[in-house]
DNA sequence: GAACTATATGCATAATCTTGCATCTATGCA
DNA sequence: TGCATAGATGCAAGATTATGCATATAGTTC
């Protein structure tokens, strides 16, 4: 039970719930969150690595990259399914749609890992350019 | 978005999971819920409140007291949605299982509702005694 | 190995949440 | 009308959480 509640706490911030949305189109390295949702870069840092310790995600290291997804094979049954339901209810929303545009358009400003990182999006199993 | 947050914090805390586990039972007032659960009047109504507030319940009154039961036809899809999914993540859960033992036997001590509260669930149409 | 870069984290502060206590309200009953 | 009872709530203290800033860590590249 207390398990079940620190996931609760883990859904019940906005941020989380957006990061989640944009986990949706695939894995996404801290700073893709941080341009995304215009956020500082500890605050994304911080807001993916409480996800990942409650199990929704998995993580990929690729040299200087955290590279986030959602662990699907790992995640217990239940886990899934509260996210099933929290993936539902993203859906429609007018505010997550554009914060998934954002993440695909990402490349404007800040470090320069994001050219790279969507490349890594398009072709996963390239490790390396 | 605002309010799936809410919703996931009315459920980040184990006292209100407890209470919606309680719940599964049928209806509860107030000091049923009190004595379940080991806790005080006042946070006991809270936790309530709490969660009829973001939708999950529904609440009626007899006499003096505040009945709360799930509120499965004005909830929406969403929010059923999540409660399903919680729900399930209390099937099998020993700790679970003993709060509702608990409530059924509450007659022992506290305020004098508890018969009468205990009738009243077991035959929901009379109002009154 | 020195400089650079992406991420993680310690610390301090601010914001939010929780809970008990006391008190208030509303209803029921004599 | 007056008292008793179930529940709700204002308030304050304590606990927890969130977040920015600065800095640490760990790869990368030369």
């Amino acid at each position: 039970m207390r398990d079940l509640v620190k996931v609760y706490k883990a859904l019940s911030d906005e941020s989380r719930l957006r990061v989640l949305n944009l986990l949706l189109e695939g894995e996404c390295c801290v700073c893709e969150v941080m341009q995304a949702l215009e956020i500082s870069q500890s605050k994304a840092s911080r807001i993916l690595s409480a996800l990942y310790d409650v199990g929704f995600l998995k993580l990929r290291k690729d040299g200087l990259w955290s590279l986030y997804s959602f662990d699907w094979e790992g995640m217990d049954a239940h886990l899934k399914d509260i996210l099933e339901a929290t993936k539902r209810a993203f859906e429609g929303n007018k505010h997550m749609k554009m914060d998934r545009e954002r993440l695909k358009t990402a490349e404007r400003v800040g470090p320069g890992c994001v050219n790279k990182v969507r490349q890594t999006r398009l072709s996963p199993q390239t490790s390396q350019s």
